[in-house]
DNA sequence: GACCATATGTCAGAATTCTGACATGACGCA
DNA sequence: TGCGTCATGTCAGAATTCTGACATATGGTC
């Protein structure tokens, strides 16, 4: 039996900087009236307009009836908006609204301030070649 | 506006790796009749026996409450047991049963084989520095 | 000894997320 | 045209996890 330290492992330590990083994201989206997973939402919409409640869910890594509750809160507060009836399929294609790209942009902000100290003791270089990584690793799990 | 893709940040693919991780963890897992907290409170277990339900939870990353549930199903399932009275304090220590090592160990198996395929793409060297960098940027947050 | 801060286990309730299921619309193919 | 497959939005219900609160036990401090 190897008996190594679980806790020395990949999945561990990714496990608990993702668990440091959301409550960072949690603590500092508060002040803008967010949660993590709207903010997802929001950012992703701010760079592809028109997406639909599957196509955020995928993209957010959560399921299409999770995502459809937060796509009623954020539409609630007057962040985003969806034409009441599908233009083409069953597909809404949501955008942010005028006040949902102000919210988006003080909040980003923050989130890329917490960005920053997550890489803060990276270089560049580094950051890249960890980015890279984490694809890999991601793509290697998924087939 | 920088307006970089939030895709191509540590932040979202760490968020992205996690999601895969868990559902292969998942996957792997309902086989041998656990859920991956139930896996990773006995892995804790397994390598620091007399652990109480707090200090599970830290370890596990979620709070005490959820902890406490995670661990009646275990001893309901006769994979740990817990004394009645607490020796002192009124910290629980708990122990894996026999059963609860069989079980452990069998899951295992199957969960360094996933580790194993996170990390497929990287040599030891590289997993090593990846290591540090994740507990880097855990401290980084946390602080 | 008295008091206060801290840690633990636990109850109660809410919030979040999930799985299962169903109807609807688009598309490919016989 | 008709049919099967797939994707989407949504309803219903359960499972999971969380926050808030409380009683209890320990240890330090006066």
């Amino acid at each position: 039996m190897t008996q190594q330290d679980a806790r020395r492992t990949v999945g561990y330590q990714l496990k608990r900087v993702q668990a440091a990083l959301r409550a960072a994201m949690d603590g500092a989206l508060r002040v803008h009236g967010l949660t993590t997973p709207q903010y997802a939402c929001l950012e992703l919409l701010g760079q592809q307009p028109r997406l639909s409640n599957a196509e955020l869910a995928r993209g957010a890594f959560v399921s299409r009836q999770s995502m459809n509750v937060v796509l009623r809160n954020l539409e609630e507060a007057g962040l985003v908006e969806r034409p009441s009836t599908a233009p083409s399929g069953r597909a809404l294609p949501t955008r942010l609204t005028a006040e949902g790209e102000r919210v988006l942009e003080a909040a980003r902000a923050d989130v890329l301030a917490i960005e920053a100290r997550l890489t803060a003791r990276l270089d560049p270089e580094q950051t890249r070649i960890l980015l890279a990584q984490l694809e890999d690793m991601a793509e290697s799990l998924s087939q």
